[in-house]
DNA sequence: AAAGAAACTGGACGCTGTCCACATTCGGAA
DNA sequence: TTCCGAATGTGGACAGCGTCCAGTTTCTTT
């Protein structure tokens, strides 16, 4: 892999370089789509933004805490695709057939992402320490939710149009979240990374149709 | 956390070993169970074993490479596991009722080892390229299966006595695969990583009930 | 006993994250 | 306007990492 000569800017010529912090974070999340968390090196992100290595720490208090923006702003843009995808499917239906249509599209949504944006979506659940999932505005979409918070209204439309008894509402969002979530780590390095992409889909599918079922 | 002086062996008055490979890879276990994969680093494990760092390289042709036997070992103790929940719920009961018992068994001991042994199971899905499950007979448990095919028998089971229709079969695995594997990483190091112990007990009964109940 | 293969040592290289001391520039107070 | 402190960026260094190359020691085979 060629990655020396690569978004070297023109040597800019003042001392300050005015905006470094987008800059790095920027380029850690070119790195981080690239290759994953894994691929975030401190280093090659100076390098890029045409600093030396120390001007970092002015901005991000160690390699993790910049690992830790690119993360931000991985949660942040996973919850774009699935505010996207629960965009696309707003016909006029029953309140039922709705809150379904809203449920799969979370799900397709995240596996979507998962599937396209890999290296950040590796990079969001990407945990040297344990984390938070903390109100971080860092982390929300357009709409101002992060991708917790969309699944949790997902279920709770699933509750108002009598879908799910509200008894087995609590803690529903971990089961309906560990399907999706596993089944897109084991397409992405487990044993379905090799099965092709077509049957993937439909697999997808069964996975959230047995979250709707089993939930 | 003081890595350093640990496990040095009695400074060895042969040239030769004797065992090394062996002893780097019992080495590597060590690191990765109390680390993760991320801990598996090979001056390490030399220094452990008492020998120069080069030493490594007559037995192992990279650091990925005894990554990868670390990764075989975790995988074979993850199918003991699995393999011991299965075997503490042998009683006689109908065949649907132990057909049942055999799949939640799986699941069971699927998620005891990775709360239980958490760095080896991380160790066990730990990919920086693609990962093949092939049937390589160091991760298989005492059964001489490994984790895969002790979830495909648990489901031929559940066909075989009628509470899986046939048609439903294929892929099955990775349904049931994906919201357990997807459990045990959110517990690990996702947002569940704060909820206490007993409560994630009942979650994971519940990440099994569905898997049951909308496979 | 000699030769060749196998196992291990020693030293080096380039890469990484991070620390310290210094240089430059900007903004506000005198 | 000048000066001074705070913010920002540079340069040099250090230890630790994986890995390579060239030796050295030992075991095995002939």
């Amino acid at each position: 892999m060629a990655k020396k000569l690569r978004t070297r800017p023109p040597a800019r010529t003042t001392y300050r370089h005015g905006d470094l912090r987008r800059a790095l974070l920027g380029a850690g999340i070119a790195l981080a789509r690239e290759g994953g968390p894994h691929a975030i090196v401190l280093r090659e992100a100076t390098r890029r933004a045409g600093v030396a290595p120390n001007a970092a720490y002015r901005h991000f208090a160690s390699r993790q805490d910049l690992l830790e923006a690119v993360r931000s702003a991985a949660l942040s843009e996973l919850a774009n695709a699935m505010e996207a995808e629960i965009a696309k499917g707003r016909r006029a239906k029953s309140a039922e057939e709705a809150a379904r249509a809203n449920l799969r599209a979370v799900g397709a949504g995240y596996l979507r992402f998962a599937f396209t944006e890999t290296g950040l979506f590796r990079t969001a659940f990407a945990t040297p320490e344990l984390l938070g999932f903390t109100g971080d505005p860092a982390r929300k979409g357009k709409s101002g939710l992060d991708p917790f918070e969309l699944l949790s209204a997902a279920l709770d439309k699933f509750v108002g149009t009598g879908l799910l008894p509200p008894e087995r509402r609590p803690a529903a969002e971990f089961l309906a979240w560990s399907a999706v979530h596993g089944f897109a780590m084991l397409v992405i390095d487990g044993p379905l990374h090799t099965v092709p992409r077509a049957d993937i889909e439909g697999i997808g599918a069964r996975v959230i149709a047995m979250v709707e079922k089993g939930i």
